[in-house]
DNA sequence: AGAATCAACTTGTTTAAACAAATTTTCAAT
DNA sequence: ATTGAAAATTTGTTTAAACAAGTTGATTCT
């Protein structure tokens, strides 16, 4: 779905340098060179650039120009910055993804739930479990809490394969932006029923408030991460405060 | 330093939204009412607005609106996204910070060395171990790698301060990307002996490859938290790929 | 009353142009 | 050969304008 002429240009040159079309430190062409190659404006190049500056694919020097800073073994992990279901990120890793659903009830937010996941207190929300396999291990356990006005119809069955394709191509919800903390707790029993931690006794949690496009909250997941398996890569850029 | 407009309008912006001058969920006042409050073009407050939306604080409904998603409570924490020295976080958090040189020395990067940090072999550098305290409380365990001939002259009294202090304002290094990437690992024997880390046995551990603004790698540090204080906030978009 | 249409908003994309600021290259003078 | 100034080239900021696309509200028609 290539909408947009800055996305065509930002995959464009995305794939140039994951194929090692520039060498690590070496200078893309200039934007003037770009808006030739890509007949196009100063702007619209200077949009996709600034993307790949977001991936931590280059770095821009005022006067001097665009360096490549990409290094592939860095940069296959599993996860990488943005909003992805866990089948999305199995699959471009090439992996085999299977998701069991240990419960899936439908509750009423109360003061506890409340406080724990920001619905207001009467909310009618699904509430479920499920446990994300890779390749045969259980790898996450997750706690998911769907606003069930904006989740409608969620089922067991839909839950079991993926919520996010239902959500977007059946709903036709969109999801913008994602707020997450990571922390690291102690194990709990469900967590060693479920999750094989070895002499391990904590985990990796990461819990996420979801906006739909209505800037509604719609989603608040617990995941909860077998440490040994847990990588979260980040490109931080030094910004005004 | 508000050296651009842009900037100006983000910063004022986001002390509105702290401020509370607008309601959670409530719209922003539209582009157009932005530029005549703010005399300057559409670009540039669609810019500052841009900026708002990576942290999270807004979301823009085409059609719509710009609509406030702050939540004053969940955005208080140790860390929120951007590059910054242990002394800027935790002051921003008003804690009283403290910093113990553990370890101080120059070693010249061999195979094991290059593989971990990224450094090429023979690369002449410093390293050195330095333990965080915040609140009388010794929370981070650092393993710094500079590369000697861009941090140069770098001390054990520096270290003992701010480092980062000293790239910026003396040596005038501006520190630009920085990739990390946050891993739970077991804890070792030194871990033990200078973190309190109670029961838990694993730590939340961050490492990062630093750039300057000539696109040079000159620092690698592995930050080894005590677990029950760790907090990491992340705002996800999701992004064409 | 209800439906359809239109107008008036909103944000999203793209182009063009001008100037600023930093770096590199060129070239002339010493 | 070295220095130094000027020119050319690079990215950074800002403005202006036009059109696209989505939403809302009013108006009109049935």
């Amino acid at each position: 779905m290539p909408k947009t002429k800055y996305t065509d240009i930002y995959r464009d040159l995305k794939s140039r340098i994951e194929a090692g079309e520039y060498e690590f430190q070496e200078l893309l062409p200039s934007e003037n060179q770009l808006i030739q190659r890509y007949d196009c404006s100063r702007n619209t190049i200077r949009r996709a650039v600034s993307a790949l500056v977001t991936d931590g694919y280059v770095q821009t020097m005022q006067g001097k120009g665009v360096r490549n800073i990409f290094q592939p073994t860095l940069q296959t992990s599993f996860t990488i910055g943005g909003i992805e279901s866990f089948q999305e990120s199995a699959l471009r890793n090439c992996q085999v993804p299977k998701t069991e659903v240990l419960c899936f009830t439908e509750i009423t937010a109360d003061t506890k739930i409340s406080n724990r996941t920001g619905f207001p207190i009467g909310s009618e929300l699904y509430y479920l479990q499920r446990l994300h396999y890779l390749d045969g291990k259980a790898l996450i356990l997750n706690h998911n809490y769907f606003l069930k006005h904006v989740a409608v119809n969620l089922t067991r069955e839909i839950a079991e394969h993926s919520i996010y394709e239902y959500l977007e191509q059946t709903l036709h919800i969109s999801i913008v932006t994602s707020k997450r903390i990571m922390t690291v707790e102690k194990m709990t029993e469900i967590d060693e029923k479920y999750l094989e931690l070895g002499d391990y006794n904590c985990l990796a949690v990461v819990s996420s408030q979801t906006y739909n496009s209505d800037g509604i909250m719609f989603e608040y997941t617990q995941s909860r991460h077998r440490p040994d398996y847990f990588r979260f890569q980040d490109n931080a850029t030094r910004r005004v405060i």
